[in-house]
DNA sequence: GTCTATAAAGTGATAGAC
DNA sequence: GTCTATCACTTTATAGAC
């Protein structure tokens, strides 16, 4: 996988490429313009690659591998549950917010993937990743308030990453703040409802806060 | 809006690059690709639209106004809340694994209109037309079991698009009909969790079905 | 009005000078 | 090895024949 000399030519395109992506959309990543935001000579793409399609390969297999650094949110352990799952949800909302077009970048790459025959595996993985960085978050966090998962867990961490691409692309249609608040209350009720407390610390996880709001 | 003569000569085209869209996705809707789709000489192309641009503007306003033509998925009447909310996302999922395409169409174009400058006005519509349509067969098949919701139906309208587009996406990725079913049964308990049933007939509401599955 | 033929610009990829 | 200059092709769009 190491290449000998040009590896970091190779990340540099791949870098200016993702740039590129996520300023202008996938259909504005021409080898031209990713490689004027590389600052390099146009030949310098075909030097590194072979194709575009082996640079968009590597390239959705790069995020596929290191995806997940962005979740690496931190959990505060004297939180209850529900409490944790919100809290993480906010932090990946609070990201989305400063970084829309990153996320655009990933939805466009993904389904761009789906479409090429040669790239069609890749999805799968990357869904993958999304479950196994949640599953991660959602054991740590259950383990510091003492509780475990009705369900496997990573039956949990499909729930949740069904809920934030669906409220992702929801708020990336409206943009609507307040929207998206109230979906991220109900995915963690919802969420925390499928944790149950060992009776050893069971005090320190409140009621769900299911139905807050009234209705009118 | 009614165009003289040429309507029709629109409508085939737009018809046609659809079926492009839906075949070979949205980089593939060439205007080459889509006159020959639709059996016309080139020219006619530029004949009946100014530009690619504004075809495809025409093309999403068109889809955002008659979306929710699939939805309109029967409600059977004699089902508590909970099952009737899964028989009908059971319905929407049948329509998408008998053509995956069309909802990969839908992703593509959403997310091309977001890029779009004068189409960035429509994701918003499109998402708005969803959660009507979703918040109609929820008034009716609260009404139906005589049940109403706890929130606002426009929010718990929100909720059920959240889910569905989530595990739309997931789906499309991984293709796991029996995760999708699990989703499914999720997504109806917690949106059934939400209805309040009338005492009148409160006999016809079955418990919510939650966790029917058991940790290993 | 309709369509063949072509223009003008953009694309991925290379040859060949240095 | 590096990059300028260019190729071969595709794209959108239009002019001009019928």
């Amino acid at each position: 996988m190491a290449r000998i000399s040009s590896a970091d030519r190779r990340d540099a395109i791949i870098h200016a490429a993702l740039s590129v992506i996520q300023r202008e959309g996938i259909h504005g990543a021409t080898t031209r313009a990713i490689v004027a935001e590389a600052d390099m000579p146009l030949a310098s793409f075909h030097y590194a690659f072979r194709s575009r399609d082996e640079m968009m390969r590597e390239l959705v297999s790069h995020i596929v591998d290191d995806e997940g650094q962005a979740a690496a949110a931190t959990l505060s352990a004297d939180l209850d549950i529900r409490s944790a799952v919100r809290a993480g949800l906010q932090a990946y909302f609070d990201t989305l917010k400063a970084e829309p077009h990153r996320e655009q970048a990933m939805f466009e790459l993904l389904h761009y993937s789906m479409r090429m025959d040669d790239l069609s595996d890749l999805p799968r993985a990357q869904y993958e990743t999304y479950r196994r960085t949640a599953g991660e978050l959602l054991r740590t966090g259950a383990e510091a308030v003492g509780a475990t998962w009705r369900l496997p867990l990573d039956h949990v961490a499909r729930l949740l990453v069904t809920f934030i691409s669906g409220f992702t692309l929801a708020w990336l249609a409206d943009r609507d703040d307040v929207a998206a608040a109230a979906t991220m209350d109900f995915a963690a009720d919802s969420i925390a409802a499928l944790a149950i407390l060992s009776p050893v610390n069971a005090k320190s996880t409140a009621p769900p806060n299911r139905n807050r709001e009234n209705t009118p």
